[in-house]
DNA sequence: TATGAATGAGGGTTCATTCAT
DNA sequence: TATGAATGAACCCTCATTCAT
């Protein structure tokens, strides 16, 4: 059977969605060429039309993962103006992209960590990765200033390392057919960052 | 080059301890028994001599870190008496395996999720995993009694998911030579916890 | 060196071709994909473009076989009216299979025969075997009741056994540059099976 | 589980006796030295004590399998002073080494015939394999002239091409546990070699 | 653009054989 | 004798990539 062609431009984007559903699923060694390739009905060599390598289709994945990211998270949230509201938003986002995995590319970000081998666009990657962990450090700073917190007992740096944990782990946990919904996660993360477990 | 003989029967510890070294660093499917091999100045046959397959080289690196996780981590902690005192032990003994990844075996166990192929051994390894995350949900609900605390406003099966999360994805950023000391994650991450980043 | 292009879609039938006389030759376990890959100037790789195993290629030169049994021996002798005729017809053709060995398939046949793992394609191959030595069977059976035998001293399918064992064991002795031709060993067994050897 | 020694020399025998029934179930080239050592509770190292090489046991369990054939074919059927009998006792004898297949030598000896490569060693087997040949021809040619044929159709050396075929072949089909005894096939063999299918 | 054919490199695995103990 | 450990060579197969058409 043959590809049937869509829009133009719209191949680049089916290949990276799919690609990303089967780097998110098997990992990224594990996905073949020919894997990819079988679920569009596209021919092997046609993926090299649109783009150079295999490499070069996961870095494309990781920047639409991050360009979501930086969109649906940090732009959006930019605009609550109460701080501790900010980081409760920023905190519901987060959960949602790893929930959601909208098109699995923020998962693939964080599956493939060591997949890259160093070049400019692994690092600009990894730049953008740490500069969301700024971001969130940011928010939590000021949420504890608004709070009129002086000396806190949890820096904002490693409450970022914390909070980035305890959401982006959840991909090796969370099934949306499970009995934990994304809204009762949320709900329980915030409690737990706001005030502890107890 | 030839291979230098040790004691006998320290081959098939040094081969576990090289692989899971090198599984921890690139990943499993990026590690090649020629990897392996070259590492301890082997022959790829000779790893042959000791286990099956590269795969039950993967199980057994596995059960090892999950050894230790039952021996180190939830079986020193069961004789803590108090229950606030125990939950404080288990975290900072469930830091210290990420941080300092004695043989990187529980690090493996960690990564190489999508990896083995459903089997007995597979189930096994997931069975004990799951376990481990029992536990830790018993704990925090014992300490949430002995805090006298009625409706936590969260449960301890999620909080469970919250700090293992926390902590094991700690991989990804801890560096030992880095400015945060093992003792002082440990410090904040059991503050947040107990009362929350405010 | 390079493999030079011939029509398209010969490729096939070249390695079946080639494949066939080395089997024949060496044996199927003593003839490895390198071999039929060089005797074709082809890359290993490229044979897996056309088959998925070595196995495949065993079971369609086996396939390849029996349908020239079926089309050249059992088809073009059912056409023979006479009975007698069409068993002397029958072992004609029987004979000149193995001495030209057409395109080897047939001897294949014959000589790998524990070589398939239980499947499918295995039993159908038997299958179409036996079916070869009921035909014979009921030829001679037909041969008798023509002369007017009424208790055959040989059943017909134990004339069956014998005739294909000594037309098939002609592979172990059997040389075209020889002083036997085919022609006078076809006279020869026909005389022994029709009349004994005295 | 270690090896029970037995009287000095039966290793050679137990290994020869063992390693003919595989080679005979699974072919040579499909079977291992480990498959030999397994099977006799050996180690594998412990088998180049005895054989120098797996062709050399290859090669003895065919020596060993001609023995066979000339003591209990050959020189036993010498002695029969008739020349009619003389043949059938042959024919009898052997069916008999491969229905029974005693030891399987015989067998593989029918088996792996283009397994050894040139040497002495596969000079003198093959030429013992044809000196059968011979025999059976001059007692075909004897008992021919026996019954006063003077011009026969049949010559004895395709006739002992036919016969040696016929019989041979049974390993193909032959099972002990089947409705066809040894008696019958040889008493239905000797006819149709007597006086033909008919 | 698109693809069928081809390939070099490498992957996991097996095996006959050797050798120190 | 006996064996555990080790190895070089080979084997079947996969894969990212290239290229003529």
């Amino acid at each position: 059977m043959n590809h049937v062609k869509g829009a133009p431009g719209e191949s680049k984007r089916d290949i990276l969605r799919t690609a990303a559903r089967l780097f998110q699923e098997r990992g990224y060694d594990a996905t073949s060429m020919q894997d990819i390739a079988s679920a569009l009905n596209f021919s092997k060599a046609a993926l090299y039309h649109h783009f150079e390598s295999k490499e070069e289709i996961l870095v494309q994945i990781m920047s639409y993962g991050l360009d979501a990211v930086e969109e649906r998270v940090m732009k959006a949230v930019e605009e609550v103006a109460d701080a501790q509201e900010r980081l409760r938003a920023c905190l519901a986002r987060h959960v949602e992209m790893v929930t959601r995995g909208h098109d699995r590319e923020v998962l693939v970000v964080l599956h493939e960590n060591r997949t890259l081998p160093p070049s400019e666009a692994a690092r600009l990657i990894n730049a953008r990765k740490k500069q969301y962990l700024l971001f969130l450090s940011r928010l939590i700073g000021e949420a504890q200033a608004a709070r009129g917190v002086a000396h806190p007992a949890v820096q904002p740096q490693v409450a970022a390392f914390a909070i980035s944990g305890m959401i982006n782990w959840m991909y090796q946990w969370y099934r949306p057919e499970g009995n934990l919904t994304e809204e009762e996660i949320t709900r329980q993360y915030t409690a737990l960052i706001f005030q502890g477990a107890f």
